[in-house]
DNA sequence: AGCGGTCAAGTTGAT
DNA sequence: ATCAACTTGACCGCT
């Protein structure tokens, strides 16, 4: 194979670095709550320009190590959402400055070509039968999408959400809930396969019914099979995301396949577990592993290494 | 500086 | 019933 070919797919790194000291800060509801309103408000905004800050370092760390995607903390502007912390970026003293300060991310992240995207935690379930849940989700992928318009990530990454004893009819409701949602958020909103619930079979005809893309995690498609192949969900996952470059994950179980827990992550990941299927597409595989950028950088040394060492 | 308790939130499955 | 797992331990107040 040519190395073009091969260097058309991108690994991403996500959050966070095991080695290099570059650091998001967050905070807690709990310590906001001690101050008055005006303090809270002037602590929350210092943590979101040093985000903004570690956000350009760690962008910056990634165009000098060949790293073309960086998935953004959920927490870059800590407690946003929060029901009785949360604020408006409005509110917050010194906020145009901080929104300059992601603007400049964004430039950056243009400038060099790199991919950033969201992955919202398991607290935004868009199929949940609780109102308030639902209503909280809902706010944070609206505050998720401001920032990626901002720093111009593509795309907000979420799982499918609970079964709740009928899964056609959990999926019925995901699919009313994303057709409800503004534009900016539905724009760059991706499903993926989880570890024990949905997997890419269950997702695919929501997918292509309302036109989000779905992030494949081989890791995820093991734990939890359905009757497709990697190959086969692989090319039908590839269908969902049309013209726009796919997006998939990988990461290796701790303990081996046959461990008490194979859905746990390794800190590195094994290069036999990298599909082969995925070699030579214009494609981005986030890195979901515990040792984070040292993880990238031998997953990137073992692809170039398979590449020129002839099988 | 180091340490232990705490931290906003949902859902599932293992123990 | 409790708890760990999930993209990830970090923060805070005390000593």
């Amino acid at each position: 194979m040519s190395p073009s070919k091969v260097n058309k797919l991108r690994l991403g790194l996500c959050c966070m670095f095991a080695r290099e000291p570059i650091k998001f800060r967050t905070t807690t509801a709990t310590a906001m709550l001690r101050l008055g309103k005006r303090e809270r408000l002037a602590r929350v905004a210092e943590l979101c320009l040093v985000n903004a800050d570690a956000l350009l370092a760690a962008l910056g760390y990634c165009a000098a190590h060949g790293i073309g995607a960086f998935r953004v903390n959920s927490q870059i502007l800590p407690i946003k959402t929060h029901p009785t912390a949360g604020y408006a970026v409005a509110e917050l003293p010194g906020s145009s400055a901080i929104v300059a300060r992601y603007r400049e991310c964004g430039a950056f992240a243009r400038e060099h070509g790199l991919r950033l995207s969201f992955h919202p935690d398991q607290f935004v379930v868009l199929n949940s039968p609780n109102p308030r849940t639902l209503k909280h989700s809902l706010a944070e992928l609206d505050y998720q999408a401001e920032v990626a318009e901002w720093i111009g990530a593509d795309t907000i990454n979420i799982h499918g959400g609970g079964a709740y004893g009928d899964k056609p009819s959990a999926l019925r409701a995901l699919r009313a809930n994303i057709e409800r949602l503004p534009e900016q958020v539905r724009s760059r909103l991706t499903l993926e396969n989880d570890d024990k619930v949905y997997t890419p079979e269950d997702l695919l005809p929501v997918c292509n019914g309302t036109g989000v893309p779905l992030v494949y995690d081989a890791h995820h498609h093991r734990c939890c099979p359905d009757g497709s192949t990697l190959e086969a969900s692989t090319e039908a996952v590839r269908a969902t995301w049309g013209r726009r470059e796919p997006l998939f994950h990988i990461s290796s179980p701790l303990e081996g396949w046959d461990g008490p827990k194979p859905q746990r992550h390794h800190d590195y990941i094994d290069a036999k577990d990298f599909p082969k299927a995925w070699i030579g597409w214009l494609l981005t595989v986030e890195v979901e592993a515990k040792a984070k950028e040292l993880a990238v950088a031998k997953l990137q040394a073992d692809l170039a290494d398979s590449k020129t060492h002839a099988r």
